[in-house]
RNA sequence: GCCAAUGUAGCUCAGUCGGUAGAGCAUUUCCAUGGUAAGGAAAAGGUCACCAGUUCGAUUCUGGUCAUUGGCUCCA
């Protein structure tokens, strides 16, 4: 705790030694804040309008906070009055909305001085700057950034840095992003020729080359595996849908210009930007009674929308998003029953993906502003009710978090933790008695009356393409065998062997083992080579040894060696850790 | 969308203070028939992202567009 809160105090500390130095460089440029932050600290200026924060500029401010760390500078807090802050600051137009502020929710307004530079702050400093080892921080980059976080406020110029107790950390920190950026799936996904981008194509819109679209279709297959004997039925519906659709579900005003339009002969047509309305209109072409329900839909499904361009970027972030997309229509008190099975088939398919270690779930409900959202009051206490009380009955490690619900409904938003840490929202489970009031849909109760079904929408991967992304990423390219793309690589050792290895190469592709041959005209060493850097799971080496002895010899990605294994074992093996999806 | 950086061969990158470009890997062909991480040789490959402007001349300078990257904002 004390060494947590020494290092907070230095990066604060060298937040202000950042400031300092900037006045230095531009003695009129205005400050924003300057906060700590996870590895550092930033510092937002408004920069005078002949001032250029050139990379060398950036270099020059990281050496003179060096040498101010020799100095011994002592950082000395006073509070003082509102109208002497006000004087004080009075070229200082953020800092002066900031003790604005303080006073209208009177609190206390304190300053902190280090040499000639004072700041508004609040404290938490190291005693003298001689404090701060000079090894073990850097100034790394700058960034945009909007005044107070808001897109309609000016932006400022934003100098992070970097800060830790020590040089070795400091060092640690650094190979770390480097590890992180080879995990990287835009690189991967290039090494391994999983998908490609083309300015043709236009930005947010990947393709997936084959190798690529073998490990898409495996993720399809496996999610569908795990709803067909649960009661869902495949549907399928087209990509565009008339304006009205939207309009009637109300996507058309909460989605504005997000939406791709498509202008028909005489019609206006929509890119759809997702499948709930679709799904409720095969719904509605039915007559049906509280026996058939619940009614579960399931579709794979390309949903189309206009990101913002900046926002885009690898498998991550894309403009057609291929949702694993399911809609369920029950009553009232088959909500619980219904979550808990979609519960029972995330947890499976995310410890299938090694995901379930560290995951939350965000019982995402209404915000304050009621304007947001469509539907009453008492509709929505029912139906963030009911998933509260199925996340208790599946001990769901969750939080109520306020303001995070879907604009007809509440949720449960699962996040996972890949292999670095990083959390991901993916799964989510949509509790909905909007729409179906919007589209009027009805099935027969016990009384034959009219009831109203209640929607639960899902997903279990959420996008196939950030799924794959984050997989990528999660495992670093080497994919468990079942979703590898070459499962098998063969070697001949020399042309000698081809024949052998032509009769290997159909023995297990007849067997449906993904599997390659390797005969090119290369040095063993360099096919090897060649094959490794593939993240091939299996490489089968064949030589005189094995032609004769009618074996394989096969070395394992993770380096584990079976020799002289006949070949007839080896298959029956790799079947059999492809169907259960084996780790290793 | 906003702030900024970047864009040279399929990939990773040199280079040109304005006179139309080069390496390694990859590709093709030939030689070598190789037992666990790069055998040798030759060839081919570029409208220097795109479009304007300045200039005798632009890959290089200026402006715009597109794309990528890092952030901000957003993510139903």
């Amino acid at each position: 705790m004390e060494t947590n809160e020494k290092l907070h105090n230095i990066r604060h500390s060298l937040a202000h030694l950042l400031a300092m130095a900037v006045l230095e460089k531009d003695p009129a440029a205005k400050f924003g804040i300057g906060p700590v932050i996870d590895n550092g600290f930033y510092y937002d200026f408004e920069f005078s309008k002949d001032f250029t924060l050139s990379p060398d500029v950036l270099k020059d401010i990281q050496k003179s906070i060096k040498k101010m760390t020799n100095k011994d500078i002592v950082f000395e807090g006073k509070e003082i009055s509102a109208s002497d802050a006000k004087k004080m600051f009075a070229d200082q137009p953020y800092k002066l909305e900031l003790i604005e502020g303080l006073e209208k929710d009177g609190k206390d307004i304190t300053i902190y001085t280090s040499g000639t530079f004072s700041d508004l702050c609040k404290g938490g400093h190291v005693h003298s700057v001689k404090e701060i080892d000079p090894e073990a921080f850097a100034i790394t980059h700058t960034a945009g950034a909007y005044w107070k976080g808001d897109e309609k406020n000016p932006m400022l110029t934003r100098i992070y840095g970097l800060a830790f107790n020590t040089a070795e950390e400091l060092d640690a920190y650094l190979k770390q992003q480097e590890e992180a950026k080879k995990r990287d799936h835009r690189i991967i996904g290039a090494q391994l020729k999983l998908f490609t981008t083309s300015p043709l194509i236009g930005a947010g819109l990947p393709l997936m080359q084959p190798k690529g679209m073998i490990i898409r279709k495996e993720i399809e297959d496996y999610l569908w595996e795990l709803h067909q004997h649960k009661g869902y039925s495949r549907v399928w519906t087209p990509h565009i849908a008339k304006e009205d659709l939207y309009i009637t579900s109300g996507h058309a005003a909460k989605f504005g210009d997000e939406l791709f339009r498509v202008q028909g002969k005489e019609d206006k047509f929509i890119m759809k930007p997702m499948n709930c309305p679709h799904h409720m209109q095969i719904f509605a072409d039915n007559q049906f009674s509280y026996r058939n329900m619940p009614v579960r839909y399931f579709e794979p499904a390309t949903v189309y929308r206009d990101e913002k361009s900046g926002q885009l970027g690898g498998l991550t972030r894309v403009r057609a998003i291929t949702q694993d997309d399911g809609h369920l229509f029950c009553r009232q008190d088959q909500i619980e029953e219904e979550v808990s099975t979609i519960v029972g088939i995330i947890k499976e398919f995310y410890t299938n993906f090694n995901l379930m270690d560290g995951y939350w779930v965000s019982l995402s409900v209404r915000g304050e502003d009621r304007s947001k959202y469509l539907g009453s009051d008492e509709v929505w206490d029912i139906a963030e009710n009911s998933l509260e009380k199925a996340a208790q009955a599946n001990k769901l490690n969750y939080k109520r978090i306020e303001g995070e619900a879907a604009f007809y409904g509440p949720k449960l938003d699962f996040m996972f933790k890949d292999a670095i840490g990083r959390p991901w929202q993916l799964a989510t489970i949509q509790c909905d008695f909007n729409l179906p009031e919007r589209f009027d849909l009805s099935f027969a109760n016990n009384k034959n009356e009219k009831e109203r079904p209640v929607v639960i929408h899902r997903a279990i991967a959420g996008s196939l393409e950030r799924f794959m992304g984050i997989m990528i990423e999660h495992v670093a390219g080497n994919f468990p065998l079942w979703l590898s793309p070459v499962q098998v690589k063969i070697l001949p050792v020399s042309e000698k062997h081809s024949e052998y290895a032509q009769k290997v190469f159909a023995e297990l592709a007849k067997n449906g083992v993904r599997v390659e041959l390797d005969d090119s005209n290369e040095s063993l060493g360099k096919r090897i080579r060649v094959a490794k850097t593939e993240k091939v799971p299996y490489l089968l080496v064949l030589g005189d040894k094995e032609v004769e002895a009618g074996t394989v010899t096969a070395e394992r990605r993770d380096g584990a060696h079976i020799d002289a294994c006949p070949l007839a074992d080896f298959i029956t093996q790799t079947k059999k850790e492809i169907t259960t999806k084996e780790i290793w």
